[in-house]
DNA sequence: GCGATCATACTACAAATGTCGTAGAAAACT
DNA sequence: AGTTTTCTACGACATTTGTAGTATGATCGC
C-alpha cells in the first residue's frame, strides 16, 4: 500500500502554494498561475488537486457567481512547520535542534542571514528564560 | 506519472537509516533490526529496498559467505543535507536562511540547544569571514 | 434563442511505491 | 544422502499520485 507520511503530496503542495500567493483564487486562475510559474498543467488537473486539497482539509471553496472560488483553510506557517517536523522525525527521530545544527552546517549564508540568526536566538534566549512554568 | 523529486523514497530512507546504524547488514539483519523498531516488515521486502537502493546508487553489496553484507555508499549528512536542501527548494524556493528562521521560530528549545546554536552560529561568522574569494 | 464558452463532476490510467509470494540454488543439519 | 533452512531473483499487486479526457450543465455574446 502507498505512502504513509504527511498526507499532502508534492503537487498538491504546489497548488497550496499558489493558493497562499493569490487572492481571488478560481481554478482557471489557479492554473494560470502555474503556467507562469512553469508547471503546465491541464485545467481539469488543477480542480482535481484542488479537490483533494479540499477533501483533506487543506482548502474551502465558496462558490463566486460562475465559479468556485478557493482559499488556504491552513496557513502557510502551519503547513510548513508541520512539514518540517515531519522532516525532523524522519531524519532525527524528532528532534529538531540537530536539524537546525545540520542545516546551518551543511548550507552557506551571509552576513546579515547569519546576523539575522543572532538577532533570532537571542530573542528566544529572553523569551524562553522565565518559562520554566 | 508518479511522483518527480529526490528518488530516495521514504521507505528506502528508513532501511538506508539502518545500514548507517549497523556494521554487518545482511537482509535479515536489517529486517531484525527494523523489526526492533516496530517496522513489521518481510524479508523479501527488505531485500527489494536493499535491492532499489543499490540500483539508485545508495547502498553496495558483497557476497560474504552465503549471504550479501550491504553497505551504505553515500554518508548520512550527504543524504541528510540533500534532503534539506530539497525541502528548502519545495518550501522556500531554495532559500534555506528562510528555513533555518522558520524552523528556530515554531519549535521550542533548551537553553543547551539554543547556546549550542550560538557557538555555531559564531564559528560560521568566523568561518566565512575572510571567505569573500 | 443558439452556438460558443466556461465550470464542475466523474472516470480513467500509467508510473511509482510499499509489500509480498514463489521458485530454485546453496548450505547446514542429522 | 535426504531434509530442512537460507538466500536471492523475479514477478505480482493493491494503493497512491500525477495528469487528463469526457459528459453535462450553466452563461455569455450576438
Amino acid at each position: 500500500m502507498g505512502r504513509r507520511g504527511s498526507d499532502l503530496t508534492d503537487a498538491e503542495l504546489e497548488v497550496l502554494k499558489v493558493l497562499w500567493e493569490g487572492q481571488s483564487n478560481t481554478v482557471r486562475e489557479v492554473m494560470e498561475r502555474l503556467h507562469a510559474k512553469g508547471r503546465k498543467v491541464a485545467y481539469t488537473t488543477v480542480l482535481t488537486f484542488l479537490s483533494r486539497l479540499e477533501q483533506k482539509g487543506y482548502v474551502r471553496s465558496d462558490k463566486a457567481g460562475l465559479a468556485y472560488v478557493y482559499r488556504p483553510k491552513q496557513s502557510r506557517e502551519r503547513v510548513i512547520a508541520s512539514r518540517l517536523r515531519a522532516l525532523a522525525d524522519q531524519l532525527f527521530d524528532g528532534a529538531t535542534a540537530p536539524m537546525v545544527l545540520q542545516l546551518m552546517k551543511s548550507e552557506r549564508f551571509t552576513h546579515e542571514e547569519i546576523e539575522a540568526f543572532r538577532r533570532l536566538i537571542d530573542e528566544l534566549d529572553r523569551t524562553g528564560a522565565e518559562d520554566g512554568a
